[in-house]
RNA sequence: AGACAGGUGGCCGAGUGGUCGAAGGCGCACGCCUGGAACGCGUGUGUAGGGAAACCUACCGAGAGUUCGAAUCUCUUCCUGUCUGCCA
């Protein structure tokens, strides 16, 4: 959620802020207004509720005197049908502020570029060469159904299309992966964390999947629980209501899950293949900070991820998304993509994210700073979609024959 | 899943309709005491919103209700414990 006071101090700044994200500015001007009605409304109850409150007690001390409390009574009850009337007031005023203010999305960092779509997104650098071959290099689809490691048919015959089984040394590979990934991450200070798949709506509301994104979620029918779309959701809702020791941060995170998304906008795309699947596999980070650490957590991160990348030996670039691109609940963002050269092109494989205190606030994670709570600040990024890994290992590692010799760094987990 | 018992401040724990944001204790902070410490004594010690401030409002798991007035009464719900059932 964003900064409701900011708004209200510096309405201008806010609303020219959000509309690099294309958030509507008529938007920005009702949340501003619902913000109004509800301190009027509230600010009346509040009276109206300290004029009862005192009465009240006269009405005690009437009583234990044995003197006559009629006409006080007739006072009250007057009273109270105008507490009842603001009380409604305030309520409709905060249901409706809460409506729209839960689906505004962060503000970006003055510094995020400018732009629309992902076309838009500013290269920061390239790291590694992308290998040159003598043979045109296969789709990952290709070499995975040649070499045995993916069945993309009894995925779906068992659950429906975008669900694939991996087999032998493809499942196999998928498990080094996962252990690779935890192991590197540990090295780098973060915690290895084992979270549920499923949470509940008040988890998602304070990662910002909900209100908006329901579509995008699976839910168990008569269970107020739905399947988590990244470890992001549990790891970083973990400290939810928390108050937080200032010395305790930051708190650094490694988590691995199963995430489960409908892609409910992406019918027709990536349908070849694990690019795009309803479950897939990711090793995430997250991280919970103080405000001034944040920077430096983020940087470590993308760090992190990158070396991970080098470490597989697989040549990828890193790209800061421009304001349009940013996700709901970014601040600043910065993804890296793989090269695949059977696509030839480069596939996002990463994406690195700081929400400053936006899921903080929703999540209502906070920290101790000299006897003040501060709101902290969370950041995700995943150390990598293990299902994009193992594309980019195929498709970088081909041999003309298409067999593929794995990066050497797997040869201890395999 | 069924039966019973509970959910009160950082922690323990009292409070069954009024002046209770809540006794008492522990912990913590500061001061006194001490050569220094312990002990002892004193003061203070929740969160959120509003206000320049005084101060006001809300919060005793959550939600609804009864009442002039609810931590206290009623209903719903969530969670925890114990026993029974089921189960990796």
């Amino acid at each position: 959620m964003i900064d409701l006071k900011l708004l209200q101090k510096d309405f201008d700044a806010v609303s020219m802020a959000l509309s690099r994200k294309k958030v509507d500015a008529t938007l920005i001007e009702a949340l501003k207004e619902k913000n109004e009605a509800l301190k009027t409304a509230k600010s009346s109850y509040e009276r109206a509720q300290a004029a009862q409150n005192e009465m009240s007690k006269q009405f005690g001390l009437y009583k234990k005197e044995g003197k006559d409390t009629a006409q006080l009574k007739t006072t009250l009850d007057a009273n109270k049908s105008q507490i009842t009337l603001f009380l409604d007031q305030q309520r409709e005023a905060e249901a409706a502020l809460d409506a729209l203010s839960m689906n505004i999305p962060n503000i970006p960092d003055a510094d995020v570029p400018e732009g629309q779509s992902d076309e838009d997104n500013v290269e920061l650098r390239r790291v590694l060469e992308p290998r040159h071959f003598d043979f045109t290099p296969k789709e990952h689809w290709e070499l995975a159904e040649q070499n045995g490691w993916i069945d993309f048919e009894r995925g779906v015959k068992v659950a429906k299309s975008r669900f694939s089984v991996s087999y032998d040394m493809g499942a196999r590979l998928e498990r080094a992966l996962i252990n690779f990934m935890l192991d590197f991450n540990r090295a780098r200070g973060f915690t290895e964390v084992s979270v549920p798949s499923l949470v509940n709506r008040r988890t998602l509301e304070g990662t910002g999947q909900l209100p908006k994104f329901e579509d995008d979620l699976f839910k168990i029918e008569g269970e107020e629980l739905f399947l988590i779309p990244t470890a992001e959701v549990p790891l970083t809702n973990l400290y939810q209501d928390e108050i937080l020791e200032a010395e305790s941060l930051p708190l650094l995170m490694t988590g691995y899950t199963s995430c489960f998304r409908k892609e409910a906008g992406s019918a027709g795309r990536d349908t070849r293949g694990m690019i795009r699947q309803h479950q897939f596999h990711k090793v995430e980070l997250v991280a919970i900070t103080t405000q001034e650490q944040s920077e430096a957590v983020f940087v470590q991160m993308v760090q992190c991820a990158s070396d991970l990348l080098g470490a597989l030996e697989l040549p990828h670039r890193l790209m800061q998304l421009c304001g349009g691109d940013l996700g709901f609940s970014a601040a600043r963002t910065i993804d890296l993509e793989v090269w695949l050269p059977g696509q030839n092109c480069y596939r996002e494989i990463s994406s690195i994210s700081n929400t400053r205190d936006f899921q903080a606030r929703r999540a209502r994670i906070r920290y101790k700073d000299g006897g003040k709570n501060m709101l902290a600040h969370t950041l995700n990024g995943s150390s990598l979609a293990v299902g994009r890994t193992m594309v980019a290992i195929m498709e970088n590692f081909q041999n003309g024959d298409g067999s593929i010799t794995l990066p050497s760094v797997l040869n201890s987990y395999l």
